[in-house]
DNA sequence: CGTACTTTTGAATCGCATCAAATCTGGTGG
DNA sequence: CCACCAGATTTGATGCGATTCAAAAGTACG
């Protein structure tokens, strides 16, 4: 019985079948809250709007593990079919998403091959994504790894990191300390530049990385 | 015109469209062959039935990266849209695949919802499989690693290591003067036992690892 | 039998984790 | 407005684990 949403996003419109629009609803979470959490059933799909939201998870010593972080797109598509969310999904700052319900969303997904096909389209953009993200991980210094992440996943306006530097330590999977070492090492060096809350790569210094 | 496989393992006969059975064809791949090079512009989709294929990428410094290592199943999904490859796949022993050409494929995909709703749960594990190996690169040490690796990938009898411990090694992400060490280690502890190309987790004695 | 590769052990070095402490920051309440 | 607190940022010192280089022993294969 809702009204058609006027501002249903571009992107998402063009994605879901016009069967689904109705469905979104825009959610607001606030920092720190959780959009779901691990061992709970799946019940919505959310696709972050703007602000940030980690998938994480407590490793067996009681440590963080950041398995990914989003600042935009499906968070948890993997879920999709999941008895249980096998993670938490954390709003690192205040974060607005739209939430679809996932039963008519597999509905869609069984029935509608052309829709089918776009979420395929999404899920290989996500699959590529974590190829980079291994591919990062497998780096031994904290600088190679922060390099790869800033050729690979920063905009041309850089990269956000509102969330702050620990939060980006967790993810590169290293202490923040070395991390805020490597940072200044760089800074000084002039190949990085940290500016409100962005980083960015200086000159046209990229060391040569393969997409 | 082929004439229909009868030996088209089953997994596979319930997975593709009928349509798709008849251009299946068995491949052999020689120890260290390539099912593909980056580069190339994708034709068919590879399903690993028997040996091993990892896909690798030369890093920055020529060092060797495995994003990912095969026993079986579909290699590459995620080129199935892309233009190029963007690693290399090579078989690491005598390899046994099926491949399937992707333009038919793909024409399915689209047309064919309950076949891309299939697609669509392959592609999850895919994701699925992906998340535990960004867990397992953000351990620090070695043994941990390994075990994550033993915990989340071996079956009841063990893990085949069949091409060897410096595979392994790369898999993991680290030296393999370092996984030797480690692997001896945890031999004298009685925690893993090798023998003939398997490693086995000893005991019950699993870190208690969630999924 | 020789070649190529894996497996194994040793020793030196390096980078990071860790612990500790000081400074800075934004936000809250008196 | 100021005092105060929690958290982020920064710097320092220490130890550990992994990398790296090196070399020897084992193994498969032609």
């Amino acid at each position: 019985m809702n009204a058609p949403l006027p501002d249903l996003p571009s992107d998402l419109a063009v994605l879901l079948p016009s069967g689904l629009h109705v469905l979104c609803e825009p959610v607001r979470h606030a920092r720190g809250s959780c959009l779901f959490s691990a061992g709970a059933r799946p019940t919505h799909m959310f696709h972050v709007r703007s602000g940030e939201v980690t998938l994480q998870r407590v490793g067996v010593d009681g440590d963080l593990i950041i398995l990914q972080r989003s600042r935009g797109g499906f968070i948890g598509e993997a879920s999709l079919l999941a008895e249980r969310y096998h993670c938490d999904a954390v709003a690192l700052v205040d974060t607005a998403s739209i939430r679809i319900p996932i039963r008519p969303l597999l509905d869609a997904l069984r029935t509608d091959a052309a829709f089918a096909f776009r979420w395929i389209e999404t899920l290989n953009r996500e699959l590529r994504r974590l190829r980079l993200q291994s591919e990062r991980l497998s780096l031994k210094t904290v600088e190679a790894r922060l390099l790869h992440l800033l050729e690979t996943d920063a905009g041309p306006d850089g990269l956000p990191i509102a969330s702050g530097v620990k939060t980006l330590a967790r993810e590169l999977g290293v202490s923040h300390e070395a991390l805020y070492r490597c940072l200044s090492r760089l800074e000084d060096r002039g190949t990085v530049r940290r500016a409100d809350g962005v980083l960015r790569l200086v000159g046209g210094a990229q060391a040569a990385c393969p997409r």
